[in-house]
DNA sequence: GTAATATGTTGGATAGCAAAACAAACTCCA
DNA sequence: TGGAGTTTGTTTTGCTATCCAACATATTAC
């Protein structure tokens, strides 16, 4: 019986570890969950009224939120305002991919302002993607700085990403090796910017703004072009070990005598676990997640349906393999992998109930992603929004007092 | 670049997340460092000094630590005081296994005080080991009343054991489904009991006295008779999961159309690489990992050298999975998983280096588990030490203020 | 319309900590 | 041997975030 998070403080000190400054907490809250009344706040929070009240003024102050009259709803008692983030607060999104960089605006609550596009002829190199995404915003410049506190820029890379210092390791899929991409971008842009992993940040984005939301564990999967990358949550935060490398599970062994991987090891769950047999036997030659689930679904050929099995079951050891070592409420899968699911529900369920122990499988739910294309906008400007979030009041000069 | 923990708080708030009460803080850097001089927990906690010193003036009062002159070391500016935790503030330990409970009392500070093995003519049930438990511990009784401040018991199982309600789902090895054991021996002894599992128990022993001090990431691993047991730090915390199941990394997936498991799976870590055969090569009946060590040493047939290299093989594959997953600082293994890792050193630093992501790969260690025999007991009094190390001043009236 | 209920608002009290000034105890060096 | 320099303990003072209690306000229930 451990000390549970304390929701009604009895002693005067800091009993919750979680908490960091309460109006970084609060502006947390707004943020991730969009609308709240101040009332819900206070339970939320366990702090008192009267804090609450003097911590949403400064916030006020701040132009961080703002109050509306209560809802309509029917409840005894004084209504409660309710209280919104602003969405002139705002985060700059990157994410390079093998055939396109795409540039987003995502504002305070989690809304995509503005999402822009740019296919590349071929892959892009390190300097070409922050070429692209610096050119894109400088075109942005005027009605960023007109209408908007743009706190930073995140990018979301497919590949092995030091956080601390935001360079790219190694982005297999891209050919970047020892890219300092936060830097480079940062110099072009002026902003401060920082650099993560794809599929930590879809993690990040799920939990706070989809299929995950209020969980406390939970394992991401998304699989696209650039293979299958991961992303755990394990007690409301991202794993992210020594480096910020944590959560590769695209690599996770599933089967003796497998095909070589580029990673230099052999059997790894990206290399058995792949979209592209999937379009060959849909018969078309690329597109979207989307796409690929109405090609499949057309198609009742057996070869489709075996290889559909076939993948499964190799996707089934490496969730055997998590559930057994995370014990998690929920997995989620994005790309072609919630494809994969949806197309034969049941079947991970199945596996994971007959091969994984019997007490974390008990619990644990598969769910497909819920945010879509948005996904990678809404986790890299996480990236960016977090130091504001850590401290609203000391990010930027405070605009009235 | 995420915000890193803060030496030195420049606002009066609670800047890091990881501190809890700071007296909760002096308290833990006391019972995990052993002996520290006030000017070092000055500098450790990033608190002014004249609040260190008020802090273990309150300390002192309550019995918790004691001061004791500065020691000779040679240092300009006036010499510090050092602060020792009491060990007559104590928990005690419990860990059955399939041959005997062991039972022990654990001082502040980590030194085991005291260590009962009771020998089982055969596998205990789980109400065959609280009544052993709850016997040695009755015996013990007056001392530790006269003596010590006995802030509860901790349980330390080989299975799932959910850890917020006690309850062992189930111990394979053992034969025990669904036994509340933390609420049987909490109704005979009177103190209130915990229960987690044992190797997760012992990664926090060795992160905190042992191999991994220091560390912030580390994956431990145990090897005995009743399997092989995993216990993950990440970021400085147990990996828990959803109820306290995480970090069975005995069953981890190495080899297609491998055993079947009593898991239910086939290719378990846990079945290819057991110390039973070690044992029969090795020409003994049984013992523990220093004598395996000896005969196997003693040993050089071709026979030994082959399965040591097979089962490192295998053991491989389930740390490069680790590694991928995790990108932590230290391997720690303990049993024999330690003993094959020191009978052919450098064998899994190869098949690390060269089968897992270049990144995480490049940052990890493999050390061999330092606390031996006193492990368990360490482990399982950390977990009776937890709430009292949260609040050390609630948990008891206190005795002279 | 009155009672009940929930919530915002205000003023005072408190706890925990930092900062500053001072005192103490040591090393270093002439 | 003694003063200079350095580090740390101690005391006092003040600040800040919070809680608490009392009161004000806005709604539903009857």
């Amino acid at each position: 019986m451990m000390p549970s998070p304390t929701r009604n403080p009895v002693t005067a000190s800091e009993p919750d570890p979680s908490r960091r400054n309460n109006l970084a907490l609060l502006t947390s809250l707004v943020h991730h969950n969009g609308v709240l009344s101040r009332a819900q706040l206070t339970k939320r929070t366990g702090l008192n009224r009267s804090t609450v009240g003097a911590l949403i003024g400064q916030l006020v102050n701040l132009e961080v939120v703002y109050e509306t009259a209560p809802s309509g709803e029917a409840q005894v008692g004084r209504p409660s305002p309710i209280v919104h983030p602003r969405p002139s607060i705002a985060a700059l999104a990157v994410n390079p991919e093998i055939d396109a960089v795409t540039i987003g605006l995502v504002g305070l609550g989690g809304k995509v302002q503005k999402k822009i596009r740019f296919d590349t002829e071929r892959i892009p190199t390190a300097k070409e993607a922050v070429n692209i995404a610096a050119a894109v915003i400088a075109g942005m410049r005027s009605e960023l700085d007109a209408s908007y506190r743009v706190m930073g820029v995140g990018i979301a890379v497919p590949g092995l990403v030091n956080r601390d210092d935001g360079v790219v390791r190694h982005a297999p899929h891209l050919g970047w090796r020892d890219e300092p991409v936060a830097r480079m971008l940062g110099e072009a842009t002026g902003y401060p910017c920082h650099a993560a992993n794809d599929a930590s940040l879809g993690a990040e984005g799920e939990l706070l703004f989809g299929a995950g939301a209020g969980q406390k564990n939970l394992i991401f999967l998304n699989g696209g072009a650039s293979g299958i990358g991961g992303g755990i949550i394990a007690d409301g935060e991202l794993l992210r070990g020594t480096s910020g490398y944590a959560g590769e599970l695209g690599h996770t062994f599933v089967r003796s005598s497998g095909k070589p991987c580029h990673c230099g090891a052999t059997g790894c769950l990206e290399t058995e676990v792949s979209q592209s047999p999937l379009f060959e036997l849909a018969g078309i030659g690329g597109g979207d997640a989307g796409q690929l689930e109405q090609a499949l679904r057309a198609n009742s050929s057996e070869a489709v349906a075996a290889e559909v099995a076939r993948q499964l079951e190799y996707l089934g050891i490496a969730l055997r393999n998590a559930v057994n070592t995370f014990n998690p409420e929920a997995i989620v899968l994005d790309g072609f992998l919630g494809v994969l699911h949806a197309l034969s529900p049941g079947t991970l369920d199945n596996s994971l109930r007959s091969q994984a122990l019997d007490g974390p499988a008990g619990q644990v739910k598969i769910y497909r992603a819920a945010l879509g294309s948005d996904l990678m906008m809404i986790g890299a400007a996480e990236l960016a929004f977090a130091q504001f979030l850590a401290d609203p009041a000391g990010a930027f000069p405070s605009p009235t007092s």
